[in-house]
DNA sequence: CTCCCTTGTTTGAACGCTCAATCAAGAGAT
DNA sequence: ATCTCTTGATTGAGCGTTCAAACAAGGGAG
């Protein structure tokens, strides 16, 4: 049960965030949710007309959510721009970890429970990656100077999430961190390697 | 039953294998699968006990079907061992592209969608994922003098694995090939770097 | 202060339907 | 005659959704 203090709206899409992330969208039913909110099926069809515009309201909360939830705890603490990338990633390392690997991201989760082409959930989903990438993008620019010249940002934000959501998916098959620091550890090196290869150019620049 | 078309359970279990592909686990009904398959629901319980029975062998029969299927078609008249892990990559672009990246791959649409601890199946995707890891990392085995000295394969391989399944899908929910490209092409571009390393090294070793 | 009417919210039983699973009966081959 | 496999109607639980009824709070009017 959630909290009673709230109006009922909410404590509806905070039990269906955390049950559509537990369990999933199709295997969480109405009355799960129901009962997590200690709310009657009338209330919730009295603020959301079917169960997927439910999913859509915790999908937008969760994008509004990204920065002050995620990010900002993430990086409190961390300047570089680069570090951050790696900050990020270690917050899901975390979540990861306190659950068993039971849980990553639940759009991840949710992404591919949907099979069916669900224009507006889809588009949902979009946007919240493209949240994720382009606050990753984000940081990449900021430490454009220490990346190689010509390195293509956005691209390399895709990569990290592609990076992040892929190690998830195993970890929480493989019910191990094995997958996900591999995976880290790989874009590490990765990067690793991008920085050495940027001052290398800079140094070729200037004459060595 | 001698001679003829396939035998029930094996038209069971292909239907089977698309639909979860297609519409994933929890969304494909029995009778779908019957319809698909041209069955009676009697004749499925003939020879699975229950649907996640039905599941299981289909993940056996993916399991088995990893190399002869997958890997010797996409391997074809490719000899480099480096080649060959771009080559199944390309593979699985080509399916995405082929379904208007509908699908991509089937065992991490299922694995993300299998919240509940079970066991059994947990386990099957586990060795969906460790068979394909461990062909990828025998590809870096056969190219190990070209890669770093050290360079740990296992761990390799897992990146390749997560970097499919993480590019597969953001494709899968933009619709777009965009996010499975930059990714491959990241990959590429980090496979040059430590090609390029591994060189290096090999010269400062013999004294440049 | 009291009465009525309105508006927004809550209640929980009920509906129609689909689902996974069952079962008794029968077909076909050996 | 036996064993394997097939048929398809049937079961009962659970699903998303609906609905009429009740409730709480407020604002004018008397």
């Amino acid at each position: 049960m959630v909290g009673g203090g709230e109006p009922t709206r909410e404590r509806i899409l905070f039990a269906a965030l955390k049950l559509f992330s537990e369990k999933g969208f199709n295997t969480t039913s109405i009355a799960d949710i129901l009962k997590e909110a200690g709310a009657n099926s009338g209330s919730l069809y009295h603020f959301f007309p079917t169960k997927q515009d439910v999913l859509l309201a915790v999908l937008e909360m969760y994008r509004d959510g990204i920065y002050p939830m995620l990010l900002a705890p993430a990086w409190e603490g961390v300047e570089d721009p680069i570090d951050r990338v790696f900050a990020l990633l270690a917050a899901y390392r975390r979540m990861l970890a306190d659950t068993d690997c039971l849980y990553g991201c639940p759009i991840g989760s949710i992404a591919l429970e949907l099979h069916e082409p669900d224009p507006p959930v889809r588009e949902m989903l979009s946007v919240n990656f493209d949240g994720w990438a382009r606050h990753v993008k984000g940081c990449l620019d900021q430490a454009r100077d220490r990346l190689p010249p010509g390195t293509d940002t956005k691209r390399l934000a895709i990569f990290v999430l592609t990076t992040m959501e892929g190690g998830v998916m195993q970890s929480r098959t493989h019910r191990t961190l094995e997958a996900f620091d591999a995976s880290i550890a790989s874009l590490r090196d990765y990067f690793d390697r991008l920085v050495v290869a940027a001052v290398a150019d800079a140094q070729q620049e200037t004459g060595t």
